[in-house]
DNA sequence: AGTCCAAGGGCAATCGATTGCCGAGCAAGA
DNA sequence: TCTTGCTCGGCAATCGATTGCCCTTGGACT
C-alpha cells in the first residue's frame, strides 16, 4: 500500500544502466550483453520490480484486455460462455472486462462506449436485442475488433459465431418423431434477438417438414426463466387436449415446463415429452433429466478469439465471417419412450 | 478501427485553446469562461472525443477497476457474488477484471499478481485454501487495497465480508429440532478453506448443544457438486440406520442428496429431511424445494465495495474489519413436517 | 595498420491526460 | 489613481515504459 511500486527507473538506477537497456532485457525486443542482462535481471528480482501495464499500454498501444459484454451473468449459459472465454484469454495472457448489460440495450451501449474508453483490444458480444442494439454494435465495431457470440445483429462486416439453430431444431424434431410425438408446443422468450427468432423459425420449418402438427395458440412466448417456462407449461398442460410434445428454446423454461407437469399429474416422458436448449449443468439433474442441445461454449469461445485476432492484426476492413457450430442433441429421459 | 482516435489536442486545437483548458472543461477541475467552455464542448462533441482512460490512468494513478478473484464462476453461488460486484461497479463508473482461480491456488496467486500489475485499484478476493491462498493474499494485501469475500485466510490488517457460518448453522440445526430430528449427518467438501471449517465446526457444536445425535461415519467430505452430494447420499442412505436429516453445506450438495433419496425411495421430507446453503436460485425447483440459507450477496458487495473505498482514501495501514452478515433460513418443503 | 561493419548502450521523443505554477487582466477598495 | 487580490488561460513537467536513432567499441578482414 505505503509501499510506492518500483519503476523502470529503479531497475535501471540499481543495476547502472539505462532505461532503454532494463527494457530491452525484460522485454527480449533486442539482444543485451549476457553479463549486463544479468546484473539487470538481479536488480530487477531484488526490487521486485513487476512492471506498470498501463504506461505499456499507453505506450504500445494495446491493453491485452478483452471486454465482454452479456445480456445476464445469471443465466447459467452466459456463464458457461464467460468461463470459457476468459479460460481461453487466461492461456493468452490476457485479462477480461466483464460487463452485465441486465437486458437493457442502454446500459449495453454504455458499456460498449466505456469498452472503447478503456481501450481494450476487443469487444466479445452477446447483443440484447436483435433491433435495438444495432447501432451501438455498428458504432462499435467501426471503433475496434469486435465478435458477436450466440445471439447477433446484423450488421456489415461484423463476425459471429454461435451455433447452428436451424440444424438443433432439425435434430430435436427429427428425434421427437422417431420417438412417436406426432403434436408440439413451442415455448419461447419474446425477445427479439436472434437465436430466439433462428429457433422459432426452425421449429416452424421442421415440424411442417416431417408433418408434426402446431397450432399457433401452442406457440408461447414469455421470457428464458423457469417461471416463465412453469406459467406456459400450466397453460399448455390445463385443457383436455394438449400436445405430445413441447419444444422450449432454452432449457430454464424446460425446467419450469417440467414442474408444471409434475404439479399437473401429466406423465413425462410417457404422456408429454420435453426438450431444451443449452444442455446446462442442471439439465442431467432435473426430473427426468431432460433432453436438450448441448452448446459447444469452449469452442465457441476459441473461435471468437481467433477472429478477434484476425482483425486485431489486420487493421483493414474485412468483411464479416459467420461461423456457426453444428450443436449436439444430447437424449436423456424427458424424451424416451419406455418399453 | 482504422479510424485513429481523437485526443485532448485535436479537441484544443479546433477550439483554440489549450490542452489544460480543455481537460479542466471536460472534468470540470476548475471553472472556465462560459463561452470557452462552451465552445471546447462544442468541439468535443463534433469529433466525437472520449478521452483515453490508459492515459488518464497514468497520470491520476488510479484506474476505476476493481479484481475479482473466484475459485469457479460455474458455482452458482460466486456466479451471484460476481453479479452483485458487477452491479454495485457500474453504478459507481467502474469496471470488473474477472478472474477465475480455477480452485488452483497457484493459479490465483498468479492472478493477484497481475492484477496487481494491472494497477487495478482494488481487489475483491474468495481464497481458495486456507492455508496455501495464504503467502499470496498477505503479499497482496500489503500492496494494495484487499477485501476477502466469503472465505477468507487469516491475515492480519485484512478486512472480510461474509456470512456468519455459526449463526446459521444454528439455525438449521434448531429448524430441524423444531420439526422433529433427532439424528443428523453432515456433507460437506474436503477443502480446507474458512467456510467449510465455520459451516462444520457450527453443525457440530449446535447439534451437541441442542441434543442432535450424530456419529463420526455420518460426516462425508467430497466436494461443492451435485455428483459428490449425489454420492455421499447414496452412502448415507443405502444401509438400514438412517440419519433423520442430511445437512449439506451447500445446494448442490444438497441436490445431490434430493437425487440420492429419491432414487433409494427414502421420502423427503417425511424420512429424511434435507437442507442446503446458498439458496441458490434453483433451491425452490427441485423436489422437493430445498430449505436453505441465503446469503444476502447484494449486501455482501456493498459492503466489501465500502470497505476497498475506505483503504483506497486512507493509505495509512488500518486494522482489518471482519464483517459477518447475519444469514436467514428459507424454509421449504424438504424439512416440513406434515400435518 | 587501416578500413569497414556489426553489436549494443544510451539519449530523448513519445503515448495522452492532468496539474502546479506563472502571469495577464480586471475589479474593488482606499 | 494606485494598490491589492482574485480569476482563469497557458506553459511545461509529469506519470512509466518503449523505441528510433546516434554513437562508441571492438572484431574481422585486407
Amino acid at each position: 500500500m505505503a509501499v510506492a511500486s518500483v519503476t523502470l527507473s529503479d531497475v535501471a538506477r540499481l543495476a547502472g544502466v539505462s532505461k532503454s537497456t532494463v527494457s530491452r532485457v525484460l522485454s527480449q525486443s533486442r539482444p543485451v550483453t549476457p553479463a549486463i542482462e544479468a546484473t539487470v535481471r538481479r536488480a530487477a528480482a531484488e526490487l521486485g520490480y513487476s512492471g506498470n501495464s498501463i504506461a505499456r499500454a499507453l505506450r504500445r498501444q494495446r491493453t491485452d484486455t478483452v471486454g465482454m459484454v452479456v445480456p445476464s451473468i445469471l443465466n447459467p449459459f452466459f456463464t458457461a460462455l464467460v468461463d470459457s472465454i476468459e479460460r481461453a484469454l487466461h492461456e493468452e495472457g490476457r485479462v477480461l472486462f466483464l460487463c452485465d448489460s441486465r437486458q437493457d440495450p442502454e446500459i449495453e451501449a454504455g458499456y460498449l462506449r466505456l469498452l472503447i474508453d478503456r481501450k481494450v483490444d476487443g469487444i466479445v458480444v452477446s447483443p440484447v436485442d436483435g433491433e435495438l442494439s444495432r447501432a451501438a454494435i455498428a458504432e462499435t465495431a467501426s471503433q475496434t475488433p469486435l465478435v458477436q457470440l450466440d445471439r447477433r445483429v446484423n450488421v456489415e462486416n461484423t463476425d459471429w459465431v454461435g451455433v447452428d439453430d436451424d440444424d438443433a431444431m432439425s435434430q430435436v424434431v427429427a428425434h421427437l418423431v422417431a420417438n412417436g410425438v406426432r403434436t408440439a408446443a413451442f415455448v419461447t422468450s419474446d425477445f427479439t434477438n436472434s437465436s430466439t427468432r433462428d429457433r422459432l423459425d426452425g421449429f416452424r420449418r421442421h415440424a411442417k417438414r416431417l408433418g408434426v402438427a402446431t397450432r399457433e395458440d401452442w406457440f408461447v412466448l414469455g421470457d428464458y426463466s423457469v417461471e416463465s417456462g412453469h406459467a406456459a407449461g400450466v397453460r399448455l398442460l390445463s385443457g383436455e387436449d394438449i400436445p405430445d410434445a413441447i419444444v422450449c428454446a432454452d432449457d430454464l423454461i424446460a425446467f419450469g415446463v417440467l414442474q408444471a407437469a409434475r404439479e399437473l399429474g401429466v406423465a413425462v416422458p410417457d404422456r408429454l415429452k420435453v426438450t431444451g436448449f443449452d444442455n446446462l449443468v442442471f439439465a442431467e439433474h432435473v426430473i427426468p433429466p431432460l433432453t436438450s442441445i448441448e452448446q459447444p461454449t469452449p469452442q465457441m469461445a476459441e473461435e471468437a478469439l481467433r477472429l478477434l485476432r484476425v482483425r486485431m492484426q489486420r487493421k483493414d476492413r474485412l468483411p464479416g465471417a459467420r461461423v456457426a457450430l453444428v450443436p449436439r442433441l444430447i437424449v436423456r429421459d424427458s424424451t424416451r419412450s419406455r418399453g
